[in-house]
DNA sequence: TCTGGGGTCCTAGGACCC
DNA sequence: TCTGGGGTCCTAGGACCC
């Protein structure tokens, strides 16, 4: 029995879930029937499109693209916000199914995996596997089969929906090596650009450049395409997921900032979410990032420092994230804030402060009992006083407001 | 082009140590 | 004192992914 690789990809995951949510609990609308897409929050025209129907792509809707912009295109597009929860819950299931063929299996995202089985006949364990999927949980796959990750990946999405595909070391030229640059793995804008100053067009193309050229203008990037368009990649499946490396939340404000207090309230409810979810997840920080960016015209800047004790509390995070960001601010107008934390450790095994540790352990299960508050009852339980009638949220971060604070998706 | 937000990885340059 | 070189750590910023 020989060893394949397969890719596992949902289609319009977001759409196709919340079609099939919608279709379980009474409605007789089919959301992948019609002219639809899953985007922006509840004023419905601010945010943008994440998943959107065949329709709808026929008439011009494109995923990235600002609501106005997707209406102007398609004016009846139904528009349904996000349920995070839901998609989180729908991954989940789709996980389980695609364990019951394979114990090596790697989430890759949220709509995404890969699976590791040695069989005699790839193709049917992939059609099983998809009419499983399609049976027990009403939405369609695409399935990519290969002999590594990279060539899985590719094939998954030679054409879409609903269907299998291989891609074999000896299909790499008549399946692949046509295709537009820019549609093979980590070849993003940048690259794109690059590569099509040179004349490189077509991944065909890219396998046939010199590697030492590519290297000299790409650095390790330029090897690893060079690598990628040939069929080449050597990662395993790694069965169980990443460790974290880093948690943050970022936001646009909707309106220009240009005072300190404003800025330090969106600051500080950016704050509050990272260190909910940094704790949630038992971790410490060892550093803490701040970023803005302008109004307009691009611009922007960030700053880390890097702490000497790690910590997961609150103040602390937001006291240096306010200290970082005024060393950087030159009072010009905002329209992002952003604040992060890496190098994380699990909490258990900190290092604790010589100095101050009967206090900190005591702010910590302050901590602690707040964020218990706050997804038990909501967000708005617990609020700091300079939050009151400044008109901003005060926790902030991707997560929408009307759901439930899980940890399940922290 | 940026629209939104949450991530990871890589590189270059400076500081610092031996 | 800046002569030599190697190594690590830290930070800022860019590029990519979904």
């Amino acid at each position: 029995m020989k060893k394949y690789i397969f890719h596992i990809d949902a289609n319009s995951a977001y759409l196709s879930w919340q079609a099939v949510y919608d279709l379980q609990h009474g409605s007789n609308i089919d959301l992948r029937n019609i002219a639809s897409a899953i985007g922006g929050d509840k004023s419905k025209r601010k945010g943008i499109i994440l998943a959107k129907s065949l329709k709808a792509k026929k008439a011009g809707v494109k995923t990235g693209q600002p609501l106005f912009e997707a209406l102007r295109a398609c004016p009846k597009l139904t528009i349904v916000s996000p349920n995070y929860q839901l998609y989180m819950a729908c991954s989940d299931e789709m996980m389980s199914i695609i364990q019951t063929f394979s114990e090596k299996v790697e989430r890759f995202s949220v709509d995404e995996c890969f699976m590791e089985l040695s069989c005699k006949d790839p193709l049917t364990i992939a059609y099983q596997l998809k009419n499983t999927i399609y049976k027990t949980l009403g939405f369609t796959v695409n399935i990519g089969i290969s002999t590594n990750k990279l060539l899985a990946k590719m094939g998954s999405e030679l054409e879409k929906p609903n269907k299998v595909h291989t891609l074999f070391e000896d299909e790499i030229m008549e399946k692949m090596w046509p295709l537009p640059v820019n549609e093979l793995f980590m070849v993003g804008r940048a690259t794109n650009k690059k590569l099509r100053k040179y004349g490189i067009n077509t991944i065909g193309q890219l396998a046939k450049t010199d590697i030492e050229f590519l290297s000299l203008m790409m650095k390790s990037h330029g090897r690893l395409i060079w690598h990628y368009a040939n069929g080449l990649d050597s990662s395993p499946v790694k069965k169980d997921s990443r460790k974290i490396k880093g948690i943050g939340n970022s936001t646009t404000t909707p309106f220009d900032v240009d005072d300190i207090r404003y800025a330090s309230l969106f600051i500080l409810s950016l704050t509050e979410m990272v260190a909910l979810r940094l704790r949630a997840n038992n971790m410490m920080c060892h550093v803490v990032h701040v970023s803005y960016h302008r109004a307009s015209q691009g611009g922007g800047q960030g700053r880390q420092r890097k702490l000497i004790t790690p910590t997961d509390n609150t103040n602390t995070i937001y006291k240096i994230a306010m200290e970082l960001f005024k060393e950087i601010w030159d009072e010009g107008p905002i329209r992002h804030f952003g604040v992060r934390v890496t190098m994380l450790n699990t909490a258990e095994i900190y290092q604790k402060s010589i100095f101050d540790e009967k206090n900190l352990e005591k702010k910590r299960r302050l901590n602690k009992h707040i964020d218990l508050l706050r997804v038990k009852y909501g967000s708005q339980t617990i609020k700091r006083a300079s939050f009151i009638e400044s008109g901003i949220k005060n926790i902030n971060g991707g997560i929408h407001e009307e759901y439930p604070m899980m940890t399940s998706l922290l």
